[in-house]
DNA sequence: CTCTAATTGATACTTGATATCAATAAATGT
DNA sequence: ACATTTATTGATATCAAGTATCAATTAGAG
C-alpha cells in the first residue's frame, strides 16, 4: 500500500503515479524520468521547455498527480510561478536563496516540537504547516565580493 | 524615520506611504482606509471589488508599495492569489484555514530560537523565514458535525 | 495661479494554468 | 490477434492574476 521508495530516500515516480490507478503512458514517463534527473527544483515551465514533445497540458496535470500523490512538494515563491521538488520521506522544509533561487532542504526535529507547543495557543486544529527560510546561499556570498559585510 | 505606529500595533498605512515620498492622493486614500476597515486578511481582487472607482492597476499598485514599506504582509497562498495582511511591528506568523481561508496570526519566541539553531545546519547566511500553520479553525470544526473526529 | 512631475485608470498585454474535445493509445476480454 | 472500452493526449481556446502603456488628470511647490 505504501508508495515504493527508491535508496535515496525519495518516492518513485513512476510507482506513485501507478499507486493512484493512473496508467504507465510515454507522456508521463518522460516527466517523471526528467524531474528524476533534475537535482535541483524546479517549474512546469522549465519542465515544458526541456520536454517540448510533450504537451503543456499533460506536464501541468502529471505534476498535479504527483502532488496529490504526495510525490512532489508544491513551494510557493513569493513572486511568480511555484516551484516542485521531490518529497523525500522524511518530513522536511525549505531553504530559498534570495539572489539565484536555489532551493535546498533541512529538517530539524525542533520544528516539529515548536509545532506542538503552539496547539495550546491556536484555534482550531492543525492539519500541516510550511516553512521556508530565505537564505543568501554560499555561492552567491562568494560572488558579491565583501559588500556589504563590514557595515552592519 | 520610523514608521508611523498607531495604538493597535499596527503601521499607519498612509504614513507608511508618505514615508516613502509618495503623494496623499484620494485613490491611495481609498485604498489604505479600505484595508484599515477590514479585520481580516484580503486579496487584491477583493479590494478591487470593494472600490469599483479605483482603477485596478492602483490598487494593485498601491498594494505593491504598502508591501515594499513593510506595512502589509504578502501571504502566498498554495493555489490562487495571494493575501495580504497589515504587518504588526512584531514579528508573527500566520495560520490560515484549510476550509474557509481565514488568515489568523500567533507569535512564539521558540520559532525564532529555532531560527538560531538552525544556522550552523543550514549553508549560507539566513535573511528571512516564512512560516504558516494550515489548521481547520473553531467555526470550520462546528460545521461538519463531529464528522470524522471518531475513526482513528 | 502656474508649472512640473507624479499619479491615475482604461486598455492591451503577459504569464501561469486550466477546460474542451477529437484523435490516440492502453488495458481488458474473447 | 483482434475488438471494445476507457483513459490519455495535446492543440487550442480560455481563464485569472498581474503588469506595461500612455494620454488625461491632479498634487504640491513656487
Amino acid at each position: 500500500m505504501a508508495a515504493s521508495i527508491v535508496e535515496s530516500g525519495s518516492i518513485d515516480l513512476s510507482n506513485a503515479l501507478e499507486d493512484r490507478g493512473l496508467r504507465r503512458t510515454a507522456a508521463r514517463s518522460a516527466v517523471t524520468g526528467r524531474i528524476e534527473q533534475l537535482n535541483d527544483a524546479f517549474t512546469a515551465e522549465n519542465l515544458c521547455r526541456d520536454l517540448p514533445d510533450v504537451g503543456r497540458a499533460t506536464v501541468y496535470r502529471t505534476i498535479r498527480h504527483l502532488v496529490d500523490a504526495g510525490a512532489l512538494c508544491k513551494l510557493p515563491i513569493l513572486d511568480g510561478a511555484p516551484m516542485y521538488s521531490i518529497a523525500r520521506v522524511d518530513h522536511h522544509h525549505h531553504t530559498i536563496c534570495v539572489r539565484c533561487g536555489a532551493v535546498g532542504e533541512f529538517r530539524h526535529s525542533t520544528v516539529e516540537r515548536v509545532l506542538r507547543s503552539l496547539e495550546k495557543e491556536i484555534d482550531g486544529d492543525i492539519v500541516g504547516h510550511r516553512m521556508e527560510i530565505f537564505i543568501t546561499c554560499r555561492a552567491c556570498l562568494g560572488d558579491q565580493h565583501a559588500i556589504k559585510k563590514t557595515s552592519r
